[in-house]
DNA sequence: TCTAGGGTCTGTAGTTGATACAGGCTCAAG
DNA sequence: CTTGAGCCTGTATCAACTACAGACCCTAGA
């Protein structure tokens, strides 16, 4: 077995280690989805790779798209191992409909976007096609 | 010619007309969006046809994603018409080009939860494929 | 005429998810 | 010993609203 496991490391560290940013991280601590860390005799935060593991785990669950609160409650089934699968089964199911749903309203405005700049001549007179469909809509 | 123009409504009634949040109307004031409108001897609000026209633009335009930057900008080409079709039609490409980056993004979420959801057991055992791929990956 | 209820007025605080900054310590290198 | 980087704290800022407190005002009913 390695034994890379770092023993402690700064608040930059951990930012730099995690890409998250440094600021962010002392937000996470105030709210509650990161813990108070060990602090040095001089009140410097020092966190180990547990606090690397968890962070990533906060970042790859908001770059999914998962709210901070859904990202509480799957933090709160990784932290007590004795919830289940299903429980994560669905948050994540409803974090998927909601992720089609806003793709089905994006592609909605898509089309009446390209639709109406199709319209537009583009030239310098001041009639346009977007701003007719905007204010007569 | 038809004259059910509205010669003064108060500001529950444009909220009504337009379907905006009242306290949305004084924000949108505040912020220069909406113009300040004529007062009554008592310092109520007082609201006619163009206020209703003005506030359905805004409100149609933040609903197909446009920021209230944006919308600003779309403003001004309304309240001088002596500005060009190309002036809107290059922020309404613009903002096409964001949306077709978002739904870019979403399908890409869209495609991980799925896949990892699809591996979830659902049952009442404590591993879980949706906690393991945001543990791991 | 009195009263009850709505509507409106103002300023201000809270929301989400961060990010930035000021002013002061601490620490390691040269 | 000095210099610069890093860290500490609290607080302010952003978008785009939404909500609330406390004070007016207005109308209808008894």
């Amino acid at each position: 077995m390695s034994n890379t496991s770092v023993r402690s490391i700064r608040r930059g560290d951990l930012a730099r280690a995690t890409g998250c940013n440094l600021e962010t991280i002392r937000y996470y601590e105030k709210i509650g989805i990161m813990p108070d860390p060990p602090r040095s005799t001089k009140g410097y935060r020092s966190y180990d790779d547990a606090h690397v593991k968890r962070l990533k785990f906060v970042m790859r669950s908001r770059d999914l798209g998962f709210s901070l609160e859904e990202v509480r409650g799957l933090l709160g089934l990784v932290d007590d191992r004795s919830r289940t699968c299903a429980e994560v089964q669905i948050i994540a199911e409803d974090h998927l409909t909601d992720v089609q749903a806003k793709i089905a309203d994006l592609q909605r405005i898509e089309r009446v976007l390209s639709d109406t700049v199709a319209r537009c001549t583009g030239d310098a007179a001041p009639e346009c096609a977007v701003i007719d469909a905007l204010l007569d809509a």
